[in-house]
DNA sequence: CATGAATGAGCGTTCATTCAT
DNA sequence: CATGAATGAACGCTCATTCAT
């Protein structure tokens, strides 16, 4: 875990390669990317980059890291904050998809690109998506406890589907930029929550 | 629609060389994989996959269409036939589901690198997405004509979400092959129609 | 040295296997025609062709003798004819740019595409083109002899000069169509005659 | 116009990449040669070509500029020149000649291979090419014009003549090493003058 | 004789990587 | 630290060639 800012040239300089990384592979895939797209990006040239990453494989773990580490940085702050069930939700929902839209690229990169790291770093990021969907598992059985959601849910299969919903829609959010972010962070924890069902709802 | 098995030789071994396509650009992605890693995943030699092939990049337009077609198709059936929307959701969130399982990955490598194929043929491909998500939206709208769904339902907005939560759970379906496909589609129904929330329902 | 004609149908069917790779090197070169491209020109598949050729360089090595064999057939004709110097040297001159025009085209093979020979079929053929060389060598010591060229002619440097001149003309010939052939043939043997140079000669 | 000697290393090893590829295109062609045989010939790995071409076709196309630029240059200086007809006709000839000695081959190339190059590269080299032609017929109109050519005769067709018997022999300089250049000039001028026929001049 | 299917060697090209300077 | 130059391995692709049928 990298400290967030080192004082030395050497670190900072880092910092700069992994973001220019990320720029770079979040706007032309993997492949798509050279070494020396990269070097540009951040004005040296493509040997120079060598000093700050292994290899060019590196360079996306170091990005996939940074991307996802952050992720769940915000998922832990909102799982362990003092909220009611739907906050939460709607937090963790907001969270995901305004990220999208806010060029997280560190993040888009470790979505979409992840699948070109070798089997052993691929293991290491899992664990950390996993730590996420737990927290959101955390979440729901909250949500259980406190009597907000059915005692059958299926808890694992409810942080699943949430996680994979906002992906889609994130891949949407990219595409369509007049898409409205707020009114689809609604409908989504709206459906989560209530399905599309007619139906009258009795408050407990 | 092509014959599913034709009976030469050649058509066998085209089937035979885009499952092995499907396969490996699902594993490791359209540029990740490399046309000797296909060959080689059919028993043949690299240069021998472009008696099958024109390009890679024709390939991956096989595979997609071979992960799509059909697929419309079902689609169509379900929509058009005489079932109350319960029944036509369940169908349709079971017609995806068991894509995956059947299609050797296809669907997959359609849903994740159709966007390096050109133009011209990505366009053919999205004209049958958009057809899909219309035949979907308008069972949304027959549900909430006939009562069955919220008048409020943003129908255009339902079908997007579960299509892209049926592509979600399908990566994860390909994935893990002990996953139990049917608890999966009704959980999926379930959620869409009911949500995740305790309540108590009236009937109408 | 082949028959020209033989009776049996294999000998007919390898005549016009060259005639069919010297209609196709013509037309693309050596390396942008492919034995596909001759094997259709003759209607006859790919791998049959090598029933009439051993390979694609010798299928190129028997167009190039058959076209300098007839070249130098007319040469040694006209070389042995019973007409005075003038005549013999126009004739030369004709049949070598007609023979441009009326796409002879194994000569057009010889003359471009030879290079691509191994060394050892390339000196055969050398020396069909030396024998040609000697035939206007010939001819130009009869002119000597006769008194109709001077006594200092280097005759080699004639000849060369005379089949280097030809065949620059060939070219030219080859890609402007409209240009008067016999008009050139003129030129060129008054040219090589008289020169350009302003004068009055008085008749031996 | 490149300066011939560029003193950073860079540009000195540019100009053995081109001497190298005029030399291979030379003997084998542009098809027939590989860049690893370019590679080769100048004590390089092949990949390390590409640090200096664009591609093999770029390669060809700074070969037949290498081959034809100061060519036409020299061409002018003769042209405007204060000299003679005979003279100039000489130097026209000597200038062509010794092209094919001191250029490594690379006016050979342009010769015959330029046809290989893109449309629009061609374009440029014709223009350089007809503006030499035009040069030279300008030279033999002076020539009529002061009475040392006849009247008669037709520049344009005794321009083309002059510059394919200089190629034609130009290809045989570079083949046979051991060849007179001096002997080879004084000849053709003698007989583009003079012709091969025995006769009487009578000074004007 | 002829073919369909497959092969294997070669090609041009790219590019991550190395390293002397 | 940084660079310019070179490398070498891989890639997509082509195609002459082979051979069982």
């Amino acid at each position: 875990m990298a400290a967030p800012q080192d004082n030395n040239r050497y670190d900072q300089q880092r910092q700069r390669a992994i973001r220019a990384a990320a720029s770079v592979f979040a706007e032309k895939g993997f492949y798509g990317a050279s070494t020396k797209d990269i070097a540009e990006h951040m004005g040296i040239k493509q040997g120079s980059l060598y000093y700050y990453f292994k290899s060019k494989e590196d360079a996306l773990g170091e990005v996939c890291r940074f991307g996802i580490e952050d992720y769940v940085e915000r998922m832990k702050s909102i799982a362990t904050s003092d909220q009611p069930f739907e906050s939460k939700l709607m937090a963790t929902v907001t969270s995901h998809l305004t990220s999208y839209r806010e060029k997280n690229e560190a993040l888009k990169v470790h979505n979409d690109e992840r699948l070109y790291l070798p089997e052993e770093k691929r293991a290491t990021l899992k664990e950390l998506g996993s730590s996420y969907r737990q927290l959101l598992e955390g979440i729901f059985e909250e949500g259980v406890a406190s009597g907000a959601l059915r005692d059958s849910l299926d808890c694992h299969f409810a942080a699943q589907a949430v996680i994979g919903m906002c992906n889609a829609w994130g891949d949407i959010i990219v595409r369509e930029a007049e898409l409205d972010l707020f009114d689809t962070i609604q409908k989504c924890t709206d459906m989560v929550l209530n399905g599309f069902r007619e139906r009258r709802i009795v408050a407990r």
